[in-house]
DNA sequence: TATTGTTATACTCTATAACTATA
DNA sequence: TATAGTTATAGAGTATAACAATA
């Protein structure tokens, strides 16, 4: 993910190429992958990873924080475990996430008044205002992304999705 | 990933609480990530790959090598910049595959006789036997997760990415 | 006993940037 | 100059396993 701006250490030239992020190359024979719905499934996330990132990596955003900050916002006071389990990751990664975001200012521990273990997650104002600009930006690269389909695709792709998952 | 098959290193009783990976838990109100497509198909790759790691873990087999053995395998020679494009990920993380399946034995560099920098990748003989068990149970898990929709309804589906990705 | 958050540990994936041997 | 493979470096993501405090 990382996406340094670069800077010279020394006097060589520098090797800059481009290396491009087809999910399908012509000539190249993917043999049984092309009959996988998993593997078209990836297909279609190498695309749309490669625009997400060039739409919100200067944001340091990254997917699973955009989830967990919207889950965050609109499930105001959840408890660590329990965004672990909408996210469906472990515990261990959520700590990870929500550690990230307090760094960025973007989510704050609070106590649980109801259970002295727990914490109460929610996000701070500068989060609720960085929250709003970030899904902004992420509503315009998915709808880049799913441009190619009409509306009705669309609508089919979700309940398929949903189906599958 | 790793997925180890553990042990009590001490006295301690062991905190072995599943910790389920659900992608859509009830009661959670997942705002704007529910209006995705992208956030969908993460929804739906959380479950598959689930059922990959369930599948293929022992096999030390993860989603990124059974493509690269697959490529190799149907693209006898190929130079790892064409495994890189073919998969869609940097020259620097193909060498990183390579070298995880050269050390499982599954596949060797060779020499290329047209340009003596390049390398011609192929699958050995113990590569090329566990491909096809492998195979095997990927198309076993595909067909499981794919269960829940009609044949027609995998048809659509995959056109529907293939046209997104 | 079970759960909450945490830490330790490990491994995979991915990228950028540079280097080296060749082309 | 450009390309093929490689290495160095970095950071994210994810998992398992244990632990201390609390329930």
């Amino acid at each position: 993910m990382s996406r340094k701006l670069s800077s010279r250490p020394n006097n060589r030239r520098p090797d800059q190429r481009g290396e491009p992020f087809n999910a399908q190359v012509p000539g190249v024979d993917y043999g049984v992958l092309d009959e996988l719905v998993g593997y078209c499934l990836r297909r279609a996330q190498i695309r749309i990873y490669q625009d997400f990132l060039d739409a919100l990596g200067s944001w340091s955003i990254t997917p699973p924080r955009f989830s967990a900050m919207t889950l965050i916002g609109n499930n105001a006071g959840m408890k660590l475990t329990e965004l672990a389990r909408a996210m469906g990751i472990a515990r261990s990664g959520a700590v990870e996430v929500v550690n990230s975001l307090e760094k960025l200012g973007y989510v704050a521990r609070g106590a649980s008044q109801s259970d002295k273990r727990a914490h109460s997650l929610g996000l701070t104002p500068e989060g609720a205002l960085a929250l709003q600009a970030v899904t902004q930006a992420i509503r315009e690269h998915d709808l880049r992304i799913s441009a190619a389909l009409s509306q009705k695709e669309q609508e089919e792709l979700r309940r398929l999705l949903d189906k599958l998952g």
